[in-house]
DNA sequence: GATTGGGAGCGTCATTTGCG
DNA sequence: CGCAAATGACGCTCCCAATC
């Protein structure tokens, strides 16, 4: 899967898609996210007519994105940041967009539920800490990600890609725990007993054994059976699942990249529209 | 060549998540 | 709610480079 991860954040005909590719790829013609993210900038108070002409041209591909369905909304206080979530590297427990509130007391947490909430003015239900635990919460899974995303269709048609796996299956390797002995082992209704064997690999595991007529023990066959078709999907889905987790790490090191250097165009086009501005308030 | 430390990958178990 | 899949955590092995 060598680059699968093309550097605008656009996935590869073959790969798995980028679950963190729209929320950065500005131009996004074929991205059915119409709004990647908006910023919305504040002018000094000082010269709130002042004319401005923009660094971006027309036909120029901005840093800063603009929609024509979103209505810009007055706030009282502070600049608000939308952030679309979906494809947002900040996970939260509610709603489709973030709002990030920023406020220049030093003191301010910055909360991504909406609301800013400093140090004194939080009441104890609504405390930094139980924020910050909320703020914590396990991130969605990757098929979860990629349900979101639309790209459950090109996961399946990766599983596609190993026809047959399943029928793979062997059975036929034996297990290799000794049955050793009932001390504390109990016994259930079924006359099978229940004892907690230690894995190789550390861990351990519940096992049910029988005894037979010489008072030997032995594990009944179809309960090998199912533990080693457990043990087996358990081995692919463990394969699986770190691949995937590969792959979203590599998602998020090139979304890093690129927010990185969207965020260096971002500082040079600020530079240049301070220049422009004082050049003007000086004439 | 022997030793050592770190990284990568694997198998397994326990727990969480998602779906019917 | 139950079950299967997904994922985190743990311990193990293997490989490789650095050091002695």
């Amino acid at each position: 899967m060598d680059g699968m991860v093309e550097e605008n954040g656009t996935s590869g005909g073959a790969g798995v898609a980028d679950p963190l590719a729209n929320a950065s790829s500005s131009a996004g013609a074929s991205t059915p996210h119409v709004v990647t993210s908006i910023v919305q900038l504040t002018l000094p108070a000082q010269a709130p007519s002042a004319q401005v002409q923009s660094v971006i041209q027309p036909n120029q591909q901005s840093v800063i994105q603009t929609a024509s369905n979103i209505q810009s909304v007055q706030l009282p206080k502070g600049n608000v940041i939308l952030v679309s979530k979906p494809s947002s590297v900040i996970h939260t427990t509610q709603g489709t967009l973030q709002t990030l509130q920023i406020k220049p007391e030093p003191n301010t947490l910055v909360s991504t539920q909406g609301q800013s909430c400093s140090d004194e003015s939080c009441s104890d239900d609504e405390s930094p800490k139980r924020k910050y635990r909320e703020m914590l919460t396990r991130r969605p899974s990757y098929r979860k990600i990629l349900n979101d995303l639309g790209g459950a269709e090109i996961a399946e048609n990766r599983m596609g890609s190993k026809p047959g796996c399943e029928n793979e299956v062997s059975l036929s390797s034996p297990l290799s725990f000794a049955p050793v002995i009932p001390a504390g082992a109990l016994q259930t209704e079924s006359g099978l007993h229940t004892l907690a064997v230690s894995g190789a690999a550390g861990g351990g595991a519940i096992v049910q054994y029988a005894t037979n007529q010489d008072g030997q023990f032995y594990v009944p066959e179809d309960q090998t059976r199912k533990r080693e078709l457990r043990l087996l999907k358990n081995r692919e889905a463990a394969r699986e699942c770190r691949r995937k987790k590969k792959e979203y790490i590599k998602c998020l090191e090139n979304r890093v990249a690129v927010l990185e250097n969207q965020n260096k165009a971002l500082i040079e086009e600020l530079k240049s529209l301070k220049e422009l501005y004082c050049q003007q308030k000086t004439e």
